[in-house]
DNA sequence: TTGACATATTCCCATATCGGTATATATTGA
DNA sequence: TCAATATATACCGATATGGGAATATGTCAA
């Protein structure tokens, strides 16, 4: 085996950077694939092969309006690296470790003061 | 050139479910190798060779007990992650929909009424 | 020192990748 | 129908991968 297919799912699709980059610039609004070519500093084929990529993931979804093809981001499949990234942000966030503290104590006072501490 | 390195960053090293998996489980604390062998049934060389990785790029640390290697794991390496793909919630949460229609009524008074629309 | 245990490293192989280049497919207009 | 434009696909080469198996390194205990 070797590693997972860069369309195994969001993760692995956006672990590539220029793909990030796409989906920074649909965030904008729908784009044309030469107007990506453009604003990134990529050549065309390779532009299409990530869209390809986001696609199969559906991280993007694209319409035909003539002969342009309109790719426009799908953000919610962006959600699960969203949910299982965010249950790691208490062990940064200041916000998090005081709710942590909070939730310590209320859970104490909430099984008897026996202190075994 | 090929894919990036699975060591270059967060995002690379994460995209990999097994340490995924293994980050799942030091999240609990902090866990010896052989420990996380029996939890995830994996082969012992395999799981030395992911840690390695999420050492690499800062997702774990190590300390020696004796003969054993405690991994331990180092959260705020995550926020990278977190930060991306946070700045993409709205287009999933109904919360960040509401809050975005609050703020495009607030532009539209502040900037005056003189209705261009 | 020897043996047992815990972990890391090395070697192997099949595979998918990314960029580059060339070409194929569509759509429009003359 | 032919040329121009927009996009997708096919092919190539170098490379790192992940699991498997074998082995190396390190540490403790007797």
């Amino acid at each position: 085996m070797a590693r997972a297919a860069t369309t195994a799912d969001a993760f692995n699709a956006v672990a590539e950077p220029r793909r990030r980059e796409i989906l920074d610039l649909l965030a904008g609004g729908e784009r044309a694939v030469n107007d990506l070519v453009e604003e990134l500093a990529l050549a065309q084929p390779q532009v299409s092969k990530h869209l390809r990529v986001l696609r199969e993931v559906g991280l993007v979804d694209v319409r035909d309006e003539g002969r342009q093809r309109l790719y426009r981001l799908n953000g919610p499949a962006l959600k699960p690296i969203h949910d299982w990234v965010s249950s790691y942000e208490r062990t940064w966030s200041e916000r998090f470790e005081r709710l942590d503290v909070v939730l310590r104590d209320l859970k104490r006072k909430d099984e008897g003061d026996d202190g075994d501490d």
